[in-house]
Formats: C-alpha cells, sequence, structure tokens
DNA sequence: TTCATAAACGCAACTCATTTGCGTAAAAAA
DNA sequence: TTTTTTACGCAAATGAGTTGCGTTTATGAA
C-alpha cells in the first residue's frame, strides 16, 4: 500500500481515486488551494468535491489551513501526523512571487503577554519574502 | 473646521456628506468592514460607494488593511498622518468574541532574519483572544 | 462473495463579498 | 459662473465557496 492510502486509512478516510490522488499531491506540495488542486488533478472535474474532500481532511486533521497572498482558502499537510490537539505553532512564509505558502517548522510563533487589556490566547506569525525557488 | 473634514483636505480628499461622515467613523473605531459601514452610516445606500471611498482612502494611505477573523477586506485609520511610505509594524489583535481587530501599536512585529533560504523582507503578528470589552 | 449502508461524487443552483460599467450629480478649480 | 474632475448610485457581473439532492462507490457485516 502506497504512503498515501496508509495515510488516508490512518486517519480513517475512505480511499477514493481522487483522493488518493489528492494526498499524494499534497506530500508533493508545500501548499493547496482549491484551484491548484483543479489544475493538477485530473481524477475530479467538479470543484464541490475538492472543496469537500479539503473539508474531510481538515476535520481529521490531515491538513491545516494556512494563510494565502490572496485571501484564498489554501491548506498544507500536517507534518506530524498527530490527532487535532496538535499545534500548529509554526511560521508561515509568503513568496510574493509564486504566491505559495510555506510552513516554517524551524520559526515558532511568539508568545505574547497579555497587554492594554487583551487576553491573548494565540498569535499567527506570517513572513512574506521571495522563497528559494523564486529568488 | 472639523477634525474629519481637515483630514480629508490634508490627504487630498473631496468633502462629500458621506466621506465626512466616514472618516468621523474612522476616527471613532478600531477597525471597520463594508459591511460595518453600511450599518452605521445612513448617508449612503450603496455598497459601492463604500467599497470605492476606502479604495481611495487606502489608496491616499488614509487608512490600511488589517487582518480579518472572517477574511472579509478591514480597514483601521492610520494613527501616523503619514505618507504612503510609512511603514504599518504593529500587530494586530483581532477578538474572538466581537470579530473586531484592533492595532497594537505598542507591539512591533518581530524582525526575522533570513532562513532556509527564504529571504524574509516582511513579517505580521496577529493576535487572538478576548479584547477588554468582551472579557 | 453478496448485500446493506454510510460516505463520496457530480451536477445545478445558490450565496455573498467585491468589482465593473456607465450615466448623473456634485465638488473643486479656473 | 463655467468648466473640469471626481463621487455617487443603479444594474449587472465576477468568482470563491456553499447547499441540495439524486446517483455511485467503498467498506464492513452477513
Amino acid at each position: 500500500m502506497k504512503k498515501a492510502e496508509k495515510i488516508l486509512k490512518d486517519f480513517d478516510l475512505r480511499k477514493t481515486n481522487f483522493r488518493i490522488e489528492l494526498v499524494a499531491l499534497f506530500l508533493n506540495s508545500t501548499s493547496l488551494t482549491a484551484d491548484d488542486i483543479k489544475e493538477k488533478i485530473s481524477a475530479t472535474k467538479d470543484k464541490v468535491t475538492i472543496y469537500r474532500a479539503l473539508e474531510a481532511f481538515e476535520k481529521k486533521c490531515m491538513i491545516h489551513r494556512v494563510p494565502d497572498k490572496d485571501n484564498l482558502i489554501r491548506y498544507a499537510i500536517c507534518q506530524r501526523n498527530s490527532s487535532c490537539s496538535h499545534d500548529h505553532n509554526h511560521a508561515h512564509f509568503i513568496c510574493n512571487v509564486c504566491a505559495d505558502t510555506f510552513c516554517i517548522e524551524s520559526i515558532n510563533t511568539p508568545i505574547i503577554k497579555n497587554e492594554e487589556g487583551f487576553n491573548i490566547k494565540k498569535s499567527k506569525l506570517i513572513l512574506e519574502g521571495e522563497c528559494p525557488s523564486c529568488q
């Protein structure tokens, strides 16, 4: 059994041709939007199928949302195959050239103490610039 | 001349009833979406007018975009009445309860050195939790 | 292997924020 | 006041994402 199929099984998701292809695509991508997927996978023509697969994957915490240059819904596969409770406290990098978003696991989001009456529960750190391939 | 009218003049923008009201609203708000504006200002019924005013204000750097809980376009008025070149290197706080976004001028976005081949030109720091009024 | 069933698919149609076109009105400049 | 430039407001379009629903398929039990 291939890696993509094992992942689907591990996350208790059905192995359809499209979803197997989609997981494989996630494994080979930094991050994906629905349009990226539509462009790269031939096994489906319908964007609804894409959106529902993403929804299912996210619910099982196989993928997580990442910020997007154009405010689209964009996902990356979770590196640590853990439960939904695991934190995604790493920084994200958006390339101004290719518009891809990268998880930067080596940089954590800063821990900010409460300030001026704000009860700060979470922080997100978004970096922008040019990715290695686009420089 | 009232403050809102002076601001419009300073930024070389026309003083229409609606825009005067809109600037005054910005001065009394932490941040606003087009819907917020529509709800709070009676002087216009048309969303296109709102969007075009926001576009004009942003172009003159009177307001700046801030992150939004629901990925809507949201603006805050720039505290430092400066040119378009001034940096908005402060953190933003999104309240999970009222969904408003606050500029936190006392917290700067961190300076992150280049990492793993990424050329990092800018950082954004988004905080989440409960704002003073919602706790 | 067969059957039942729950989940996935795919088509159509919808929602909703934002944008575009264009004729009219109003503000600023001459 | 007249001219010019910008703003307004109506209608219609765009485009990402969603919902409904009937059909198909993967999976697990018999």
